[in-house]
DNA sequence: TTGAAAGCGCTAACAT
DNA sequence: ATGTTAGCGCTTTCAA
């Protein structure tokens, strides 16, 4: 007793209903190749009215596609997956893949990488990979058979694009913003040592203080707001005369900001603080907090799609990160 | 010249070298039936050498089961899966899929339904949908080839089980914690109005003032932080002498804050602030945002383990929301 | 306890 | 321009 919509249509029901082949109708449906706008208008019709969608397991199931887009973020533990920053690049990517029926799938990978790596080019289900936060251990650990459908959104190497932000020029704008300002005992909060992209806006920290002859005043941080709030309170034991705050993220900015205040400094009055990321709070924080932009959703969508187009585009796709002046600094 | 890792095994392969059928073989490795020690063993064995992973689109396939775990968000635009909110979800769901080789897709419901749906309910891709923010007229248009796997976060039906935070327990946590303050004109920025879950707050702040004998002071919000801090501005150019703001949404806190502070007003002192979400801004912030907690990830985390189970739970799966007393209020 | 065989829905040669 | 055919990798009766 089958009622008409007992199970939903088949290739072979849209063919039936219009009269032809299933080739012909794969071929109408699919775009390809050739079919006389007669049959092609049979065959959309039919697809309209049973309300046809493809399969697509079928789809990649014969075409070797896979059906899924891995983000692989790396880190300590599996906790690097709860980060916000994380999870704007999974809602960008399951964006970009929903249209072609590609899901997203979130993994963790331990600092170095292989295991779990050796899996996911073995699953023929996965039709790409985005490398979140990668070291240089994952990087050399990614299986050939990856090669062509893997990103990173970090840094990159030969077999693995990079989509990654300017983060010196980032750094380097809102130092220089403080700099501007009048601020000449500037402390930076680092992100985790272990990361080389962000190592890069310590490099950016250290070459702008010798360039302007001032010193050093490093802590290390972890991106963690927690983290941040710590290290902001270490800076004022270690100097206390700190006037200005460059905090590798905008959590650690955020945790420095309130540790400051419960401290009984003022921002940016007494001190004022910079972050990286521009998340969706920093506009809304009070004060608004100054910082430099990583356009995530832009960079995720730009990862996503040259994984799923398999095209080979260029070895580094660089984002501008530029100054955005709020009020903590 | 196929070399060993030329691509990768398949179930074939296996069975080959171990020297069994590739029934035996997939018997062992999905663990139904019967196997001898033996054999079971000797599969393992190359299944592990091999480095064999199950093709979940060829098993997908056989057993008609989708691949694909839909996130549709219901909006007026498709600026809402840009929301950080609906990011914990897509991110919570796709971990949760991850080990089953089910991969997430994230796409925007119009409020009226239909079209969209549909398709949904046609794709054989689809092993599941969770619904965010739904109306009763998207929850009405649930195809019937979609019940038992679905879920909604927020407002059910009979046929869409619910998995919902206690909004008007938080919403009333946070209202007596103001009175329990002495804040006696208390305002209300509210939700969006036609998302009936967002409405429970509403009332809740309404019997609260009834029962207290306050007048009412609702001012219409939209979640969003720019919105708030107009409709805070609006408290207050409305009623002057209001000393609380209840706002729907932490993003709406936020901007109230924001506004209330370039307005000369300070909070909590002269105006307290209390917000409902938890997000993970609000314990950073400055002040710390008094709240109610909605646990999203585990709210998503059930919803979307439900829905891949598809085993059929009670109608409603609500969590609670408990007052998080910070320093906003 | 195991193997042989029949598909799941689709695409892509190949033949017509 | 269209139809025929042979699988993609897997699960699952049905026999043995």
């Amino acid at each position: 007793m089958a009622s008409p919509t007992a199970r939903s249509a088949t290739l072979d029901d849209v063919a039936r209903a219009a009269g032809v082949s299933r080739a012909t109708a794969s071929r109408v449906l699919g775009g390809y190749g050739f079919a006389s706008p007669d049959a092609r208008d049979r065959v959309t019709a039919a697809a309209g009215r049973l309300g046809y969608v493809p399969n697509g397991a079928a789809r990649a199931l014969v075409r070797g596609g896979g059906v899924r887009l891995v983000v692989a973020v790396v880190g300590r533990d599996d906790t690097v997956l709860d980060d916000p920053y994380v999870q704007r690049v999974v809602g960008a990517a399951a964006r970009v893949g929903d249209p072609q029926g590609v899901g997203v799938a979130l993994q963790w990978l331990p600092l170095t990488g292989p295991p779990a790596l050796g899996r996911l080019g073995d699953d023929r289900g996965v039709c790409g990979v985005i490398l979140v936060n990668t070291t240089q251990p994952v990087l050399d650990a990614v299986p050939a058979r990856l090669h062509g459908r893997v990103a990173s959104i970090g840094t990159g190497s030969p077999a693995v694009p990079s989509f990654d932000v300017d983060n010196a020029a980032g750094a380097g704008a809102v130092l220089r913003h403080l700099y501007a300002g009048g601020r000449r005992r500037i402390a930076m909060v680092t992100g985790p040592r272990w990361l080389s992209c962000a190592e890069r806006s310590v490099s950016a920290y250290r070459e702008l203080m010798a360039a302007a002859g001032l010193p050093e005043r490093l802590v290390d941080g972890d991106f963690t707001a927690e983290r941040g709030g710590r290290a902001a309170l270490e800076v004022l034991d270690r100097w206390p005369d700190t006037d200005a705050v460059y905090a590798a993220s905008d959590a650690t900015a955020f945790g420095a900001i309130a540790a400051l205040r419960r401290r009984g400094v003022e921002v940016p009055h007494d001190v004022a603080v910079g972050g990286f990321d521009d998340l969706p709070y920093a506009a809304m924080s009070s004060p608004a907090l100054t910082t430099a932009t990583h356009p995530v959703a832009r960079i995720a969508t730009a990862a996503a799609t040259a994984v799923l187009e398999e095209r080979s585009g260029p070895p580094v796709t660089a984002f501008p990160s530029t100054l955005v002046a709020r009020d903590s600094a």
